[in-house]
DNA sequence: AGGTCCC
DNA sequence: CTGGGACCT
């Protein structure tokens, strides 16, 4: 039956909403002089490719290509490399997230650049609408999206990828307006190998079995994948079938432990250095775990070698913190001894990193997350409410600071305060290599974009 | 704990 | 080709 014309009843659908080149998508907002040329956005230390727009993808241009092999031919060809801008990216993510927000009966964001929008109607109505989400991204903030709609989750994902390889779909597909025949023929010419839920490993055992196509994935009996695949396998077969059996993915538990850990750009051996990496990484550590609510128990410090040169050698050592804590100031005293005592100077470290464990909720931390710059400065501000008289001055001043320097770095930039080196404008030497970063436009009030009228 | 998958 | 996280067996 072709539902476009004849089935005029309400469905519950699933839509599958993804950002094209979602990194590079971002960097064209702001640029526009990057759009139809090739782009490549890379990863930290401008090491390789981790996006890449369409143009590029012509070039045969892969993720994980080393950018220093790309470079002598970027010339040649045009090609243009952006270092990751996350500030930007996570930024832009959040505004698409809000617009695919409105115009669901729910969302489920799946990952930065993609989300499960809950959608009902004729299916003219969820083609109508499939195309209003689509319109409406790149009007409000300006990226690319393609849509799929379907039953399941894995049929939307499937759509999704459907509305991406047919140019003529205009970045669209919705299962309910295609006839059932076609889909089936759609179907059968696609790899099973690539369908979610279906990776290298299965595909293979797949095809040994002449399980090739997605149509025969389709059609396979439920209950033999499972003996002999497994149960998400299964529930796969089933999802194609247009049952759904993939629950939303549950809500983030608490996460647990939070590591920052980076390489340098240049190697760093000198004592000093070390305690302005441990500085630096242990304040960006202590401030993810205020922003969750957390407190730490274990902090561990690691450094590491190269491992393409000589001796490599990971040296790390954990630390049981007196009691949980989420205070920069101490996290960073311990940080800085503990790296020092298992660190050896003159050794060429290229990465270091800090991880905090352990983790437990901070009981005093509900809905305090934005401070005031002034509750610090005396008066009766200063005490926190329900702290007893003797009880916890200290934990409440420490959960003020990472407060305080929280609310600082959002109203002047990241730079504007820190502690010990944290807060120098300049970057040190060992800094990441982010030589083609893009302006953080959208949360840097020093790099808003000008518009001149 | 190890395997698999996904982003 | 790198790392992290989630889920399953």
């Amino acid at each position: 039956m072709d539902g476009s014309l004849l089935d005029q009843t309400q469905h519950e659908r699933l839509a599958l909403v993804d950002v094209n080149n979602f990194y590079v998508s971002c960097e064209r907002v702001f640029d526009p002089s990057l759009r139809g040329r090739p782009v490549v956005v890379l990863s930290n230390n401008d090491g390789c490719v981790v996006s890449r727009s369409q143009e590029a993808k012509d070039l045969g241009i892969k993720t994980g290509q080393p950018w220093f092999k790309l470079e002598p031919f970027a010339p040649r060809w045009g090609l243009v490399a952006r270092s990751s801008n996350y500030e930007l990216y996570g930024d832009l993510s959040s505004r698409v997230m809000e617009v695919l927000g409105r115009h669901g009966l729910w969302q489920e964001v799946y990952s930065i650049d993609e989300s499960f929008v809950g959608v009902a109607g004729t299916p003219d109505e969820l083609l109508q609408l499939a195309r209003r989400i689509r319109q409406d991204v790149l009007r409000y903030v300006g990226v690319p999206v393609c849509v799929g709609v379907a039953p399941t989750k894995t049929q939307a994902k499937l759509a999704n990828h459907i509305a991406k390889a047919r140019a003529e779909l205009e970045g669209v597909c919705s299962f309910d307006s295609l006839a059932e025949a076609d889909l089936w023929r759609l179907q059968e010419r696609l790899p099973v190998t690539g369908l979610w839920g279906v990776g290298r490993k299965s595909g293979e055992k797949l095809v040994a079995e002449g399980i090739e196509t997605i149509a025969d994935l389709r059609r396979a009996d439920a209950a033999k994948v499972r003996k002999r695949h497994s149960v998400v396998l299964e529930r796969t077969v089933r999802e194609l079938n247009g049952v759904n059996c993939l629950p939303p993915t549950a809500e983030k538990a608490d996460r647990a432990q939070v590591m920052y850990s980076r390489s340098f750009s240049s190697p760093v051996s000198t004592l000093a250095e070390l305690d302005e990496v441990m500085n630096l990484y242990t304040q960006r550590a202590a401030a993810r775990l205020s922003a969750q609510g957390m407190l730490a128990k274990v902090l561990t410090v690691s450094a590491g070698t190269s491992r393409f040169s000589g001796e490599a050698s990971f040296p790390s050592r954990s630390v049981a913190l007196p009691e949980p804590t989420a205070d920069p100031v101490l996290l960073t005293r311990y940080a800085v001894s503990a790296l020092r005592s298992v660190v050896v100077p003159g050794t060429p470290y290229v990465r270091a990193g800090v991880m905090l464990s352990g983790l437990g909720r901070d009981l005093d931390h509900g809905g305090r997350e934005q401070l005031e710059l002034f509750s610090l400065d005396g008066g009766e501000d200063a005490v926190p409410d329900g702290a007893g008289p003797g009880s916890g001055a200290a934990p409440a001043r420490a959960a003020d600071l990472s407060g305080l320097l929280a609310s600082v770095k959002g109203r002047f930039g990241h730079a504007a305060i820190g502690l010990g080196r944290g807060g120098f404008a300049e970057e040190p030497e060992w800094s990441m290599k982010r030589e083609f970063r893009s302006k953080r436009f959208t949360t840097e009030w020093d790099e808003l974009p000008i518009a001149k009228a």
